[in-house]
DNA sequence: TTCAAATAGTTTAAGTTTGAAATACTCCAT
DNA sequence: ATGGAGTATTTCAAACTTAAACTATTTGAA
């Protein structure tokens, strides 16, 4: 008995697309994974120095939201960067509660070096896709993950 | 300074693809997994429900491979759906080395009935893609998928 | 036949993430 | 000005995953 015949034809497209998508993110992440950590660093890591190095200082809160990532795994993310001399937390002056984390010197060294070859390698291994091909997905991505952040 | 001009128009295309990609991914597995485990049910312990009760009687071996999870992680999933008395391990008497898993008739009845609600809400999930962009996008994850199995 | 290599699965230690409780601080209505 | 509600971060225990070491079994070449 086919999927399809149980669950009907909407069911059954998004199962499979699901699943698809699942297998590609985590396929992709595993490879790159392997590639960050030659550097020292986890994915995780790496994905706080990506977005400081990119985005300049950021409170804690702000971090977690945009990993996806609850506050206290930040945290615990922050403290193994600090021990390595990559980041530094900065209380806010402003509101105490806050604080602030920023690149150190290091952490804006590593960031460069080790970025420059990431997007190289996430280019390599999007290329099967053209140009117009990765468009399109994106723009795909975008409208389904735009609407699932407000379900639920 | 834009990140296209840092790291040139492909990379920059490429990452934010993948960003996207990640962002829906995960944020889908949080929508569903709260829907799983409502039913007393892991997400890991789901996928292996849902596998067996669509194929059949798989070894350890393949359910891993499947799940793209270590062996030594489907050991444990199993040990816990087991002792629910959901699934149940019988040795080959072909090979003694080989293990099949199978439902019992307790999980095959969590099986049908979790699974049907799980794809409606799937299907309710993708619904803001009509059902040409769901398959638009299932072809173009497909193809980014098996490329990126052959790499490293 | 026999033994080394290969294969299937389990165990273990270490790392990551989560969710809930705790701490510290700010804001606002009274 | 003060107390309660709300916000930012940390701490902690529990769960999941991985990689590597280990056990049991099979295979195949000498």
């Amino acid at each position: 008995m086919r999927t399809t015949e149980q669950y009907g034809r909407k069911a059954e497209l998004a199962l499979t697309m699901w699943v698809k998508l699942a297998r590609a993110s985590t396929t992709f992440g595993r490879l790159t994974g392997k590639d960050i950590e030659q550097h020292g660093l986890t994915q995780p890591q790496f994905g706080v120095l990506e977005m400081l190095g990119h985005l300049g200082p950021l409170t804690i809160g702000d971090i977690g939201k945009r990993m996806l990532v609850t506050g206290g795994c930040v945290t615990v993310i922050l403290d193994n960067l600090e021990k390595e001399g990559q980041v530094e937390r900065i209380r806010s002056s402003e509101d105490r509660r806050v604080i602030k984390v920023q690149l150190t010197p290091k952490g804006e060294s590593t960031f460069k070096t080790t970025f420059r070859k990431h997007a190289e390698r996430v280019a390599e291994l999007s290329s099967v896709l053209s140009e117009e091909e990765q468009i399109q997905l994106s723009t795909l991505l975008k409208k389904l993950g735009l609407s699932l952040r407000d379900k639920q």
